[in-house]
RNA sequence: UGGGGUGUCGCCAAGUGGUAAGGCACGGGUCUUUGGCACCCGCAUACGGAGGUUCGAAUCCUCCCACCCCAGCCA
């Protein structure tokens, strides 16, 4: 991390965190972890966590583990593993050989079921699923115990170590703890500590027929690992007093569990679940669709680690459910990538212009800034000629008041090379539509600066069409056309939610020259447009950009409150 | 109706008894070879509501209201 990371503001957890060390608190270590399954891609709403976790342990010179809560082997798969190994890293950070899996203790978290049940506080339950439920009682009434509550430690013994030996079909039996059915909390209510599951697991193969639910294992992991602040999601607040029960029965180490909020963001879904069934139907082209809240797909589109990360320290960590403004993030990218990004001319919906006064054989190549915001970046030069492009939206023939861009009779700059004066409209005689523009130049206008001080009130982008080379440029806008469409619960509101405009597809662009050799992955500023990076589809013949975001854009404000006439 | 949480500007969010930080968004302006960036100004007499304690309350007390989570052999 570095100098241009905003200041972390304080937050409720960090304050616990000096607060312990303060009072000597876990001999004032700071050990935290980052617990995800590996059922589904990163997300957004990850890497608030990532950032917590992993920032956390920096900032206090602790340490931070990466924790794969791999229990449910018919959700998990190695893809996912890898894929949330490559984001975490690409985040910035790293887990050292701190890299961990609930299945690595398997064999530790049974021997502690063992002892749960020596000791009469567990029991094999041969209740089916549904009557598990019923018996569980509802939230204003108690549940009822189980007939199979008091089985013998003896019995309790045999039968987990024949569930285990795999004897009985998934789903007959389940190993309880015994808490209190009447409990209010209905985490406490003799919860199902293991479940029998003949499915291959993607660490452990076919070695376990029984897997650990997350309730048991969560808090034991912790535990194991000496983690000292263990830092979960709201919804896990009410699990606290059963992990507390468990490490308490067996006479563990406790970490501190603090809850936060998760993060949500307008016009997107932050739901595994969701973004599972946008990729599975085809509704997203992948896990990392720069569409995507995904770290692929963010990653895809053209999002720095630092943007992120930096987006992350300024939404803050609090436990009032919050939906985070989606301009937030979009402003973090642009403020790190106008720093970074060198810009370029590409004109994405080409208009010919023909400066009828420049020789048609002539070429001059002309010196262009590459970042205003950064002198080190240099300069380029770009080649001017007779026929360029401009973008068809900095031309119109009847004006409005407070458009000054190029139209009949007006003097413009084009960047970096000439004033311009528009002197004739071509258009196509059949449909009215304008084709082509003729101008003429002003030599002493060189550079795009002239001796007179006179002012023009517009500078466009254009490109040599001699020169162009055409690229494949796709536009993205928000997932969903509301702000609030993610909370859809049906799955038919959410797909009517999804914006049909998120993907536009401009085929063939033009672009300045120098891009023809850009890389996958590069990020560029295209003067006046937006931030533009390489996508993993180009090939050599065909370039292929992604827009992350546009710039911002005063004059689309206008139009858009109608003030422009 | 049980339990656990949360309510401060359009969206986040500081604040922990001493008289409402900051960011985004928004509005106005300066600058400008990007209608970008940068910079300047504005933007909660007010902290879910009603009472109360206090010289003084967003902060303490009481009651009420709203919203979120929990009845997976998911995590």
């Amino acid at each position: 991390m570095n100098d241009s990371e905003i200041s972390k503001p304080a937050h409720f957890i960090r304050t616990i965190i000096i607060e312990d060390r303060a009072s000597g608190r876990f001999e004032r270590r700071v050990h935290t972890r980052f617990p995800p399954e590996p059922n589904g891609y990163l997300h957004i709403g990850h890497a608030k966590s990532i950032c917590l976790n992993f920032g956390l342990a920096r900032e206090f010179g602790g340490r931070c583990n990466l924790r794969f809560d791999d229990t449910n082997p018919t959700k998990e798969a190695v893809e996912y593993v890898e894929s949330i190994k490559e984001d975490v890293r690409w985040l910035g950070f790293d887990w050292d050989d701190r890299l961990y899996y609930a299945s690595d203790y398997f064999e530790r978290i049974y021997q502690c079921a063992v002892r749960l049940i020596e000791q009469g506080q567990a029991y094999v339950c041969d209740l089916s699923a549904d009557q598990i439920r019923e018996y569980r009682g509802t939230l204003t009434e108690p549940g009822r115990e189980s007939p199979y509550r008091e089985r013998s430690v003896a019995d309790n013994l045999d039968l987990f170590q024949r569930m285990r030996a795999g004897e009985f079909p998934d789903g007959s039996r389940v190993l309880r703890a015994k808490i209190d059915m009447a409990s209010p909390n209905l985490n406490l209510r003799d919860p199902v500590m293991y479940r029998i599951l003949h499915a291959a697991h993607h660490r452990t193969g076919t070695a376990w027929r029984i897997y650990p639910m997350y309730d048991f294992t969560h808090g034991l992991c912790d535990s194991f690992e000496g983690i000292t602040h263990s830092i979960c999601t709201l919804e896990f607040e009410d699990h606290r007093p059963l992990y507390d029960w468990f490490l308490d029965q067996l006479e563990l180490y406790h970490p501190l569990q603090i809850e936060f909020a998760r993060l949500n963001l307008t016009y997107t879904v932050m739901s595994k679940r969701k973004l599972l069934r946008l990729v599975e139907k085809g509704l997203a082209r992948s896990w990392d669709d720069p569409r995507m809240p995904t770290i692929s797909g963010l990653r895809r589109r053209g999002y720095t680690p630092e943007s992120i990360r930096n987006f992350c320290d300024r939404i803050g960590v609090a436990k009032s459910n919050a939906t985070v403004d989606i301009a937030l993030l979009e402003y973090s990218i642009r403020e790190d990538l106008n720093r970074k990004a060198p810009r370029v001319m590409g004109v994405l919906n080409p208009l010919r212009v023909v400066i009828e006064d420049y020789p048609d054989d002539r070429v001059e190549w002309l010196e262009a800034v590459n970042n205003p915001e950064d002198p080190a970046a240099g300069t380029r030069q770009v080649p001017f000629s007779r026929v360029l492009y401009i973008e068809q939206d900095d031309f119109m023939e009847q004006p409005p008041k407070k458009f000054y861009r190029l139209a009949p009779g007006r003097e413009v700059r084009l960047r970096y090379a000439y004033y311009i004066t528009c002197r004739e409209v071509v258009k196509d005689p059949a449909t009215g539509a304008v084709i082509e523009v003729r101008c003429t130049h002003d030599p002493q206008t060189r550079g795009g600066s002239s001796a007179d001080g006179r002012k023009v009130k517009a500078t466009l982008h254009w490109v040599s069409a001699v020169h162009a080379v055409p690229a494949e440029i796709r536009l993205y806008g928000h997932l969903f056309s509301a702000a609030d469409a993610g909370d859809a619960t049906s799955d038919e509101q959410f797909e009517a939610a999804l914006n049909p405009e998120s993907l536009q597809v401009i085929p063939q662009a033009l672009l300045e020259p120098g891009l023809a050799a850009a890389q996958p992955g590069q990020t560029f500023q295209f003067e006046r447009l937006g931030y533009f990076c390489v996508d993993p589809d180009a090939s050599d013949g065909h370039l292929v950009f992604n827009r992350t975001v546009t710039l911002r854009d005063a004059w689309a404000k206008i139009q858009k409150t109608g003030n422009a006439s």
